[in-house]
DNA sequence: ACGCATTTGTTCGTATGTATT
DNA sequence: TAATACATACGAACAAATGCG
């Protein structure tokens, strides 16, 4: 622990430095968060997998062990890294049972877990519109991939998502591969594109039903709507999918927890 | 620090504890929690005020200073404690500015800051319905108190509410106290009922405005809405009110963060 | 304006407990 | 049983923010 030779940027550095733009000191655990955070958006290690422990990464970044936690602290409460005692730390997925649909919030009223079928409407690339293009922080012209799809519990239709994803990430994105795949939409994206969804935001709406909604869906014209416009990020808080979702909030609800 | 007499128990004690029915161990710093939750509940600090500093907290319960920091620091990501440099760790209120409508997300899509108007439509004492008596955890025909109102932008009627109040925990809550408190009425709560939210559960829905709704709102027959019903909870997770919210989002939308 | 005391924030080191393999 | 990994707990030191004299 003499020599820093070769090892990544301590607090010491930034802060000693006499910029006079104020570089914006951060914390040493802070800098190692950002270090494995870049190691997550590298693929240095695939989401299931095991990272190294907390012991290994003090000693290859020269910080102590309480540095290297309070970082996968941060991180696992923001739900990029999941600890297991005993085991591990991994790196978090959307495979696994209890983060599976972590995303969707919509759920039966009786309360029972949400049990949806998928049926695949339509997959194509076409230039993005406008507006999508905005949102996903695509050139004007750039390629977009559009799908489209329905949720159904039972006969009934619940759920008519239309998505939209950057055409480059998701290269090879075809109707054959989403209508064989089993399992979440987010894991497909994680194992086949390497895309891993951290975060979103969402804004909802109650809208009336329009004449192609309203007959996917099986409801009359007019019929109340949830809307709910989704962007998700992956690391680096970079957008990579929009989401527009019509629920059908008769038998289902959103669901959400204020704290 | 070597005898231990009168002091709250350690997880030594309940670990060493032979019971057949497993005493549920909890860690250390649990047990402070625990403790810390305690005198929140009791009321020996108030919202808003500072709490002992970490030191003195780890003398008076004779455990380390990280064991209470690690305590406070769930606290503080639960929003009950807010912790300043320099300064000390407060009780959390629903007071300041960053938490005014903590648990509003309804937000003008144009991104301003939400700035409504209260309308006060009504405040009146009765026997709470079968419902809310589920709900708040009321014995049957015990009372309740519901406040009905409006939120306005400018001339715009934008939320419609309708919020049921256990009635013995807000004995003296009357329309002229409503009229003329000035501020959120979380603040009102927990300055003058000593009542304090930390936490709340939605459940949102589209439907269709009723023609009650609809005139108190502006809105013809049937114009869909998003239908809140929120029941927010107090220390210990006991649910103190319950809210059911009609939003027109044609000019605002519901935020939300999935994380 | 300056320094000092107080309080939380960061970092280190060490030891021990608990879960898993 | 032993080794490994995360979880808890303690102690110490210094940094940064704040408020006061």
């Amino acid at each position: 622990m003499e020599d820093n030779a070769g090892m990544p940027p301590r607090a010491e550095s930034a802060a000693t430095a006499e910029a006079p733009a104020a570089p914006a000191f951060s914390p040493l655990y802070q800098q190692i968060k950002a270090l494995l955070v870049q190691s997550l958006q590298g693929g240095a290690w695939q989401p299931g997998q095991v990272i190294p422990s907390e012991v290994e990464l003090a000693a290859r970044y020269r910080v102590s062990q309480g540095t290297v936690r309070k970082a996968i602290d941060e991180m696992a409460a923001e739900n990029m890294l999941v600890r297991r005692q005993g085991k591990g730390t991994f790196v978090a997925t959307h495979a696994e049972q209890s983060t599976q649909y972590r995303f969707l919030r919509l759920t039966p009223d009786d309360g029972t877990p949400p049990a949806l079928q998928r049926k695949l409407l339509e997959c194509r690339r076409m230039r993005a519109p406008a507006e999508v293009a905005r949102l996903l922080v695509l050139k004007v012209g750039e390629s977009a991939v559009q799908v489209r799809r329905l949720l159904l519990n039972g006969s009934t239709p619940v759920v008519l998502d239309d998505i939209w994803l950057p055409g480059t990430a998701f290269k090879g994105l075809t109707v054959e591969r989403l209508q064989a795949w089993r399992g979440p939409m987010y894991r497909l994206f994680e194992a086949e594109f390497a895309v891993h969804m951290i975060r979103a935001e969402e804004k909802i709406r109650a809208v009336a039903a329009a004449p192609e909604e309203a007959g996917l869906l099986h409801l009359p014209l007019g019929a109340p709507l949830l809307s709910v416009e989704r962007l998700s990020y992956t690391y680096g808080d970079r957008p990579v999918e929009l989401r527009y979702g019509l629920y059908q909030t008769a038998a289902h609800h959103y669901r959400n927890e204020l704290i």
